[in-house]
DNA sequence: AATAAATGTTAATCTAGTTTAACATCATTT
DNA sequence: AAATGATGTTAAACTAGATTAACATTTATT
C-alpha cells in the first residue's frame, strides 16, 4: 500500500531521519476494509490506532434506546480510533464502520510502545496530534452549547465541505445532535431565506 | 511554593531522576493569584500552562450577548490552561478566573520547550495528559447529546462531588449549560422524587 | 423496466428547557 | 442592626427541537 500519506503527515509535525522512517514503517499493519464493515465495536478492546489512506468512517455509539449517535466522521489523512480504549486498553465505548471501502494504516498498542522506545521523537509527535484533537473536541462542546441547530449545521457545513458531500444526511444529523427530519426543516428553511 | 503536589502528579506518569527533577523546578514560575483574579483573558495569547497547587478556578467564555459560558472548573492536581491558545501561540478563546485565593505552577511556552529538549521524557507525561484529556472531552461530547438535563446534573454530582460544594449553584448550571432557574427545578424534583 | 430498499420531506402535535419577572434567603459591609 | 449585593426559588408564558406518521424521491437489485 501506499504509505506516502502517513509521511507526509508526519513530518508535518517532526522531522524523521531515513533510518526512523525505516523503523517506523517496519511497524504498522496495512488493512484494508469494505464498506460497512467494522473496525471497531463497542465492547471489544480497541488495538489499533488507525490512519486513513483512503475511504471514510464513522465513529458512533448505540444508546439503551438502540439510537446511533455519531461523535466523528474521518477522511483521507485523518485518525480514526477509540482513543479513550486504546490508551488504557479497556473496552470500547465506540463502534467504527466504514462508510467506504477504506483502506488504513495501523499501529497496534504493543508495536506502538515498542517504537516510542527506539524512535522517543514520535511521542512528540502523538503529543502534537493529540493537543489538536483535545483543542478541537473543546470547541465542539462550545459550539453545543453556544450554537442554535441551525448554526452548528452552518459551522459544520463549512469546516468539512467535503465530508457533506460522502455522508448521507440522517448521518449528518446524528453528528450534530439533531433529528434528520428537524436538519430537513432547516435545510430547507436556508433555501428560503436566501 | 510547595512543589510537592506536582512531582507526585508528574511521577504518576514517568519516573523522573533526581536531576530531571531539579531541571524541571528550575524552570517553573510559582504564582499566586486572589480570588476573582484573571490568569487569561479572552483575546490574550496564553503565555503559560498552569497546575493548581492549591484553589480553583473556572475556564469560560463570553458570548456576543454577554453570556459566561463555562467550560471546565479546575482545583487542586488539575490543570487550567486555554491549551488552545498556548499551543499555537494565538489569542484566547477562553478567560480563566479564580474562584478562590489560587496558587498555580506554570511552565512559560518558550521555558516548556527547552524542557522538551533538556528531558524528552516530559514530552510522554504531556502526552499521555493529553490524551487523558481528550478522552475526557469526548466523553462530555457524549453527555451533551445522550443525557437529559436531569442526567447531566447528577453525572456532575457523581463525578466531581468536591467542587459542587466550592462552586455556586448558578456556575454549575452555567457548566452544564442549562439556565440557573432549570437547575434549581431540577434539584426541586430530586428532592421531591426521594 | 420493475421492484425493493434506502434516503429525504412535510406537517401536526408534543416536551424539555428558556425567558421573564417577582420574591426569598444568605453573606458582607457600614 | 440595617442595608446592600450576591445567590437561590417559584411559576407562567414561550420556543427550539423531538416525535409520529404519511408520503416522495433516489439508488440498487432482479
Amino acid at each position: 500500500m501506499n504509505q506516502q500519506p502517513l509521511l507526509a503527515y508526519i513530518k508535518k509535525y517532526i522531522d524523521l531521519t531515513a533510518e526512523e522512517e525505516t523503523i517506523v514503517l517496519s511497524k504498522i499493519i496495512d488493512r484494508r476494509y469494505l464498506k460497512n464493515q467494522y473496525i471497531i465495536q463497542q465492547g471489544d478492546i480497541c488495538k489499533t490506532i488507525n490512519f486513513i489512506i483512503a475511504g471514510c468512517t464513522k465513529m458512533f455509539y448505540v444508546d439503551e434506546e438502540g439510537q446511533e449517535h455519531i461523535i466523528m466522521f474521518s477522511v483521507e489523512d485523518w485518525w480514526s480510533s477509540d482513543l479513550g480504549s486504546f490508551i488504557t486498553q479497556t473496552p470500547a465505548d465506540f463502534n467504527i464502520q466504514c462508510l467506504e471501502n477504506t483502506q488504513l494504516i495501523q499501529f497496534t498498542f504493543d508495536k506502538l510502545e515498542g517504537l516510542y522506545k527506539e524512535v522517543p521523537k514520535l511521542e512528540r509527535l502523538f503529543r502534537k496530534i493529540t493537543e489538536r484533537a483535545f483543542v478541537a473536541s473543546q470547541k465542539r462542546v462550545v459550539r453545543n452549547f453556544s450554537l442554535s441547530a441551525k448554526e452548528q449545521y452552518l459551522t459544520f457545513k463549512n469546516t468539512y465541505p467535503k465530508i457533506e458531500q460522502r455522508v448521507p444526511q440522517y448521518m449528518i444529523a446524528s453528528y450534530l445532535g439533531i433529528t434528520k427530519e428537524f436538519l430537513s426543516k432547516i435545510k430547507s428553511q436556508l433555501i428560503q431565506d436566501q
